[in-house]
DNA sequence: ACCTGAACACCGTTCAAGT
DNA sequence: ACCTGAACACCGTTCAAGT
């Protein structure tokens, strides 16, 4: 009892949404509901998120991408460090299946919190003798395809009781082979990628 | 005056709910707003519609899939075919940016929608000397860079106000780079993973 | 300074009633 | 068979009022 009295904070505003959002999911998470898991009145969480709920989301999205760029352990390598981004990415991302497609739909949110992933891949990159132009595309490259797969994975998991029911035999096996878990698929289009990647490198 | 007396249908309310969500995006297309653009009252689309709002949402993601899906032109080329795919469906979610999102969450409804397109790929992937499970792993990869890349270009250009607000510089330059244009690196991003597909033919 | 009650203009959906 | 008015249980947000 003594706990919900603590003193309320943007903080804790975007943590109780990013539980609310866990829980129940995105369409779930009004400002009512975030405002009783926090055992205060929706109204009073306007003095932390002035800007409403389009603040408390983008808080959200901040809180899961900070979280994740501050557990990397980057070495230098820039394909071991980009498949590791990509790994870790995706590992955060199927921690909170719901987050996904509100990161995807604000990259500069996104952008703006991974200042301590994008600096180190830059140089690691140019070390290897990338452009910097080539740099540059290849971490915007790497992550929408990281965002890309990940999405289609979260919504597919959650569509899966929708897989049985096709009568197409190709979409029947295209169905049976999401089933069957996407790790090896992530890992075949990941190490695909780098390959394209580490071939630009010649020319 | 007397069109909008036509008999109402099933087609005409997704054509409705694709126009609004085209015209103020996702966010305004309630059943109300629907049911105003067809001079109609909101319940009356239930009748077209019975599964409500989701079906309607459904039936807007699988009419721009069968747009695009239709207007293909297969040569039996994978590596040609894979590639106009991905540059028409870019082209087809450009012209419907708000949709983006909504196929990216509906994967399921997407793959119903484009057995024409699957098929023949399959086909041209296995004669070029693809295992079945690669080009499985393909094309579900491909498609899911177009989706990932095409989602973060509409919210990029939709947030290109927020370009200029960068004073840490490696952001700064990440986002005059997407502000440049997104083409260039469209295209570098498809050719790297096409040639890393095209390197798992010899393995 | 922080919290809130009442109110406003919206939602999706149901259901009984109209034609 | 098709359309609709009224109603229900929700939204985000404002604003004046409380402490």
């Amino acid at each position: 009892m003594t706990e919900d009295r603590e003193r309320l904070s943007r903080e804790r505003v975007v943590e109780a949404a990013l539980t609310v959002i866990d829980e129940s999911g995105v369409t779930r998470c009004s400002m009512r509901a975030v405002a009783s898991e926090l055992g205060v009145e929706a109204m009073s969480l306007y003095h932390h998120v002035p800007g409403g709920k389009a603040e408390m989301m983008d808080g959200v999205v901040a809180l899961v991408q900070t979280e994740f760029v501050s557990a990397l352990d980057l070495t230098g390598d820039w394909r071991h460090d980009m498949a590791m981004f990509s790994r870790a990415y995706r590992a955060t991302l199927s921690d909170h299946p719901n987050v996904v497609a509100m990161i995807a739909a604000r990259p500069s949110v996104a952008y703006r919190s991974s200042t301590a992933l994008v600096g180190p891949l830059f140089s690691a990159m140019e070390d290897a003798g990338f452009s910097r132009q080539d740099a540059l595309r290849a971490v915007r490259v790497v992550s929408r395809w990281t965002i890309g797969f990940t999405m289609g994975e979260a919504s597919a998991i959650e569509n899966s009781a929708a897989i049985a029911e096709f009568d197409e035999p190709l979409l029947a096996e295209v169905f049976a082979d999401i089933a069957r878990g996407e790790d090896e698929v992530f890992e075949f289009g990941l190490e695909a990628l780098l390959d394209g990647l580490e071939a630009r490198l010649g020319a």
